[in-house]
DNA sequence: TTGAAAGCGCTAACAT
DNA sequence: ATGTTAGCGCTTTCAA
């Protein structure tokens, strides 16, 4: 009932060749003279053939890439996807996704899994896995860590500039009257953390501009997640604030989506009553009863990005690793104007 | 450099046992002794061992779900997915995603993709292939299909009862005093389609609710996208029209995601203006400041049920095909009100 | 340039 | 209950 699936064996016979002149011509490989490609091809073509991925992998490669998300719920992964995608167009690359839920645990067990799956190479979108995991995973299987800091021997990074980021909103505010600027940021303690999570350094650069701009003093953090959640309950904290800020700066537009739920919840618009700035430039701050302003860190170019020097490691593995850093640009829109503006 | 992989001949060698006596264990296979467990078992503990599940795949399973995707962007996918993975805990599968982008040859190549890689099941989610090519798949790799309508002998199907589901929506706005009621649907002019997508079951659910209410005069229809920006142009079809509705039934979320775009445009706001609904309950309908009246169609459950008749496939390729159909439910929010109520 | 033969890591018949 | 052996479909030496 269930056809028998062609194998490099039917084609052989089909052509008149051996198997390993049909594997050479597959992998365009050196030792197969045009006569013989065309041939093969032929047969190919006829037979209906594809190449088991499963198969080459065994021995050679899967033409798999990996790519591990920590939520489908933001929307700002979904660009960076794309951009993975381009450069893979024309060749012979499949990319496979997983989502790690976010946590350390979920992304220990998929990674493994794509490694038992002998993937070519993975590419991690701000993963939460300690620096050492990170890099047992490198050291195994070529890798490209997306969205977070710090140099590795072992696996190439590509990241926006989150500290300059955050401080594009704050002098975009403070231009605007504002000096109560506060921001909402994702809590973060383990030391390595603070140093290569996006989060934090957005926080660092939220806090380096107040300071630039003589703002020390109004320097207001909720600390919560990068989530609806996180952006509501941070919301409501400093809304109760004794001297509530005139403008927040959440660190997402994800939890800019969560300070508006509070904000309507308390009666309040932006930017009538508030200011509010996000980060990722989602296809939701262009939404237009919103219109939030936000950064735009590039997801596309990001993830296209990765995957050029994805393919670069995985021909050769020895060659040092490279940090690529990209500049983030302001996007102004509604949500933000000099305070006491009637909404 | 990089450590050799440990293999199953290796933890054989360890526990002074066959390979043969390792895979048993590994597949809970009958004819291994609680002894020969137990050996095995620290054996692979101490090494570390992980099975390739490549090689196992050229044989047996490779313990992997493949997920076929429409796209990224709809947040309605999320909770789908979120379905899928809870029957999945405890076991050794996997799930792997790949998003087609909406093309019939994206999934062609995708679903090839997977099948190449000895996926042991698939889910194709809103797949936009004809029924021919679904039946290829199914006949080759056990299947399941999700949110399409249509028996198949080859394809179990999950799918939430969308005509249903528009009667809703219809029900409700005809009882707030709407009549003028209009409908922005996904065009689709293949007879196969028409009877299978569930947009075209909700443009009928829409068309036969309207007649019931005696307001078959009324029936008006933009055909244009599932996507934001179809929500977009058909909004402003709807808004330009001699006799313009005083509700719009989008077929979508994200549908009514671009109805709002086109609102703000045109100065005009839910519900004040007009009264707008939409269809799938996703994160965005449930946000402060949109409030979305719409349905949920139990996104969660159908995944899990998906996962579940896959399962069951995988043991029992010959079992016939179940249709799992899933009762839709209204969530009446603040988008929907009596016509002329004020803003 | 071509092909024969030996594996890759595992599972499944088939002994014992 | 345990082990031996032959593949799964491909790639990769290595001869010819």
């Amino acid at each position: 009932m269930v056809a028998r699936r062609i194998t490099i064996v039917d084609v052989a016979r089909h052509a008149g060749v051996s198997t390993t002149a049909v594997s050479k011509v597959l992998r365009n490989a050196y030792g197969a003279s045009p006569a013989m490609q065309t041939k093969v091809r032929a047969a190919i073509e006829e037979l209906g053939y594809r190449p088991s991925a499963a198969a080459r992998g065994l021995r050679g490669r899967t033409y798999t890439i990996g790519v591990l998300l920590p939520d489908l719920g933001n929307p700002f992964f979904a660009d960076i996807l794309a951009g993975i995608g381009e450069p893979l167009g024309g060749t012979d690359y499949q990319v496979l996704m997983a989502s790690s839920c976010n946590s350390q645990a979920g992304e220990a067990r998929l990674t493994e899994a794509m490694i038992d799956r002998n993937m070519d190479g993975l590419i991690l979108i701000a993963p939460v896995s300690s620096r050492r995991h990170l890099q047992n995973v490198a050291r195994t299987v070529p890798t490209v860590v997306v969205g977070r800091h710090g140099h590795s021997p072992d696996y190439d990074t590509v990241a926006d500039d989150d500290f300059t980021g955050a401080g594009l909103v704050v002098d975009h505010l403070v231009g605007l009257g504002h000096r109560h600027i506060a921001h909402i940021e994702h809590r973060e303690t383990d030391p390595e953390r603070l140093r290569e999570m996006p989060n934090a350094r957005r926080a660092d650069g939220y806090r380096h501009a107040m300071q630039v701009h003589g703002l020390a003093d109004h320097i207001d953090v909720a600390a919560t997640t990068y989530t609806r959640e996180g952006g509501y309950t941070g919301a409501r904290q400093l809304l109760s604030r004794e001297q509530r800020p005139t403008a927040i700066f959440a660190g997402a537009d994800i939890v800019a989506m969560g300070v508006f739920d509070a904000l309507t919840e308390a009666g309040l618009s932006a930017p009538g009553d508030i200011s509010l700035a996000g980060y990722d430039d989602t296809a939701f701050a262009s939404f237009g009863p919103i219109s939030l302003t936000t950064v735009d860190q590039a997801g596309h170019q990001m993830g296209a990005d990765a995957t050029r020097l994805l393919l670069g490691r995985i021909e050769d593995r020895s060659r040092p690793t490279a940090q690529v850093r990209l500049s983030p640009t302001l996007v102004t829109r509604r949500t933000t104007a000099a305070p006491g503006t009637p909404g």
